[in-house]
DNA sequence: TTGAAAGCGTTACCAC
DNA sequence: GTGGTAACGCTTTCAA
C-alpha cells in the first residue's frame, strides 16, 4: 500500500495523493475526501523512511542518556517517551549508561537523520553537544548546562539548594554536612554552590563528604563515615546532591543506631518515587519533571523548526517538600 | 559527502563505490583500497535511510517495554541497548510503560521498517507478537512467553520457585506464604506454581497475600499484613513473586519490630542491584540477564536473516543466590 | 485544481 | 571488473 496503490485505486495521479494526505490547500475538498477514505480503508501509512529521504524530518529524536543507577533519569526517560508519543516524535536511544560512545553516537546520529537531540548525561553532554553541534543537529540538554552549540532546561539547582539551606536554618540546625561525590557533573556543582553559600551567608560552615559515585552505594559510604564520627563532631543535618544519596545516607545512620530525623536530620534533591516511600518519606527539593521535559521538547521541536534561532537556557524553580526525614532542633538543643 | 561524490573523486561510477565498500568480491583489491582510503578520509557514511529504502535492513529493533516500576527492566533495557550497539543494532523505543499503545507503536513498527522487535511487557506482549506476526517483523519475547508468531527466552521460572521452595525447606522451614499480585503475568503465574506445587509436594501449604502492584509498594501493603498477623499464624518463610516486591514486604516487617531474617525469612526472584544492598542482603533466584538478552538477540538475529524459522522457546536456569534474609530455622524451634 | 517528472542515497540487475 | 539504469516511496518543483 503505496501512494501509487492509492493513486490507481483513486484514478488520479500519486502527485495528487501526497498532497491531499499532506493537506495541501489547493486540492478540492471532494478529491481529498475521496482519497482520505480510501487511504483509510487501505490502512495506509506513509513510509517514514521514504518521507525522510525525500527531504523532510526522520520524525526521529536521539536520546542520549547517562547512568540508569539514579531513578531520577529513568523517570526522565519515561516522560521523554511518553511526550514524544504526543507530538508525534520517536525516541532512538544513542546512548544509554555510563562510558563515551563518541563514534557510535555520532554515526548513528547521521546515518538515520535524527532530527534533534535529547541529552541528560553528565560526562556525554559537552562533546554530543559540540558534535550535533556541527552536523546542524539541534540539540537540548536536560538538567545539564552547557556553553556550547545547545539549548538547555534544568531546574534551578542553586536557588533549590539554598531554599534548603534557608529550611534547615529555620529548623534550628546549626551544624550542616554535604554529600556528593568527587567528580561532580554542572549539576552537583550547582547543588552544593547553593548549599555551602547560603550557609556562608549565614555564618555556618559546611563539612563535606563524598562517596564513589553518586548512586545509594555512595550515599551509603558517607552516611558510614558520618555515622562513625563522634557524637559532638556529628552534623545536625545533611544535605545530600540528589536523592538516591540521601537514601544511602539515611540507611547507613539507622544502621549504626541512629535514628532520621532524631538524632540527624537528611535531605536531599530531585524528589524520585523512592524518596515517598513510608520508610524514607525523605524531605527534598521536588524536580518539575514534567515541565522540564515539555519545555524542553518546546524547544527543541521550534529549533528543529528553525535552527537559526538562538541558544536558550531555561531555568525551573524546584519546590521544596518537607517530609520526614528532617525536622526542627530546638528540642534536641533543650535535651 | 555520497556514494555519488564519492565516485567523482574516484573517477568510478557510483555503483563501483558501493560495492567496492559492501564487499563485492568482484571489485578489484587496488579499486577497492583507493576508493575505502577516500571514503574514510572524506568521513563518509552511508545513509541508513537510502539503504533500507532501497530493500535492505533498516538496522532498527523496535522495544517494547513494560512498567519500569521493577527495576529489573531497567537493567535489562540497559543490557539490551549494550548488545544492540555491539551488533550494529539501534533500539528504537516503541512503547515504554503501563497501558496499552496498540495503534501507535504499530505505526511505528511500520513506518520505520523496524526489522524486527524485542518485547519485555506483560501486557502487550500477545497483542503485539500478534501484530508482528501479521506484518512478517520477527519478534523475541524476553522473559515472557506467547504461544502466537513469537520466539521467547525467558529463565526457569518454575524450576526457580522449585529451587527455592526447596532450600527454604532444608534451611527448616515449615509454614510459608507467597506475595504477588492479583493480575497475574506468565512470569508470576509460574513462579507461584513452581512453588506451590514443590511445597505441596512435600506436603506443606502456602498461603497467599498480595499487593496492588508488582511493586515495592505492593510488596509493602502484603508485608503489613503478614506483619499484623498474630504470631503463631506468622509465615516462617515468605517468597515474592520478584525481588522488588520481596524489598517492601522486609521493609514493612522491620518497621513493624520484626527481624529478617531472626523472625521471618524473606526470599525474592530476580537479583536486581538493590537486592546485594548491605541493608537487604536478599536471597533470591539470579536471573542469567546477559545470557537471556543475549541469546534473545541472537534468536532475533537468525529470524531476521530467515523469517521462516521455526519459533523456538529458550529456558534459562536461575542461581540460587542465598544471601542474608533467610536462615535455618532450628535455632528458633529451640528457644 | 491536477499531472508529469525530477530528485533524495542506496542497492541490484544487466550489459559491456 | 566496471558502468549505466532502474527501483525503493515519497515530496516538490514546474507545466498545464
Amino acid at each position: 500500500m503505496t501512494v501509487v496503490t492509492l493513486a490507481r485505486l483513486a484514478g488520479v495521479s500519486h502527485s495528487t495523493v501526497s498532497r491531499a494526505l499532506n493537506g495541501d490547500p489547493r486540492i478540492s475538498s471532494a478529491t481529498r475526501e475521496r482519497i482520505t477514505a480510501i487511504a483509510i480503508d487501505q490502512g495506509y501509512m506513509p513510509d517514514a523512511l521514504a518521507r525522510t529521504l525525500s527531504g523532510g524530518r526522520s520524525g526521529l529524536i536521539g536520546l542520549v542518556l547517562g547512568p540508569v543507577e539514579n531513578p531520577f533519569y529513568i523517570s526522565m526517560l519515561q516522560e521523554v517517551v511518553a511526550q514524544a508519543a504526543v507530538r508525534g516524535l520517536r525516541p532512538l536511544i544513542l546512548h544509554l549508561g555510563a562510558g563515551s560512545a563518541e563514534e557510535d553516537t555520532l554515526r548513528a546520529l547521521h546515518q538515520y537523520r535524527v532530527d534533534g537531540c535529547l541529552v541528560t548525561s553528565a560526562q556525554l553532554s559537552s562533546d554530543i553537544a559540540d558534535l550535533c553541534g556541527r552536523r546542524g543537529v539541534p540539540v537540548v540538554m536536560l538538567n545539564r548546562v552547557t556553553r556550547l552549540h545547545a539549548s538547555s532546561v534544568s531546574s534551578d539547582n542553586i536557588a533549590g539548594a539554598e531554599q534548603m539551606a534557608h529550611f534547615l536554618l529555620s529548623e534550628g540546625h546549626r551544624s550542616f554536612a554535604f554529600v556528593g561525590t568527587d567528580t561532580a557533573s554542572s549539576t552537583a556543582q550547582e547543588r552544593e554552590e547553593g548549599f555551602c553559600r547560603a550557609l556562608s551567608t549565614a555564618g555556618f560552615g559546611v563539612t563535606r563528604f563524598s562517596g564513589q559515585s553518586s548512586s545509594w552505594l555512595g550515599g551509603f559510604a558517607a552516611g558510614e563515615e558520618i555515622a562513625s564520627l563522634p557524637q559532638d563532631a556529628r552534623p545536625h543535618a545533611i544535605f545530600a546532591v540528589s536523592d538516591i544519596m540521601a537514601l544511602g545516607v539515611i540507611d547507613a545512620l539507622r544502621r549504626h543506631g541512629l535514628r532520621v530525623p532524631e538524632d540527624v536530620s537528611v535531605a536531599g534533591f530531585d524528589d524520585i518515587a523512592e524518596a515517598s516511600r513510608p520508610t524514607y518519606n525523605l524531605s527534598t527539593i521536588a524536580q518539575p519533571l514534567v515541565t522540564m521535559v515539555q519545555r524542553g521538547m518546546d524547544l527543541l521541536l521550534a529549533r528543529i523548526r528553525n535552527p537559526d534561532l538562538p541558544h536558550e537556557t531555561v531555568l525551573l524553580r524546584g519546590r521544596l517538600v518537607a517530609r520526614g526525614t528532617t525536622r526542627p532542633r530546638m528540642i534536641q538543643d533543650k535535651l
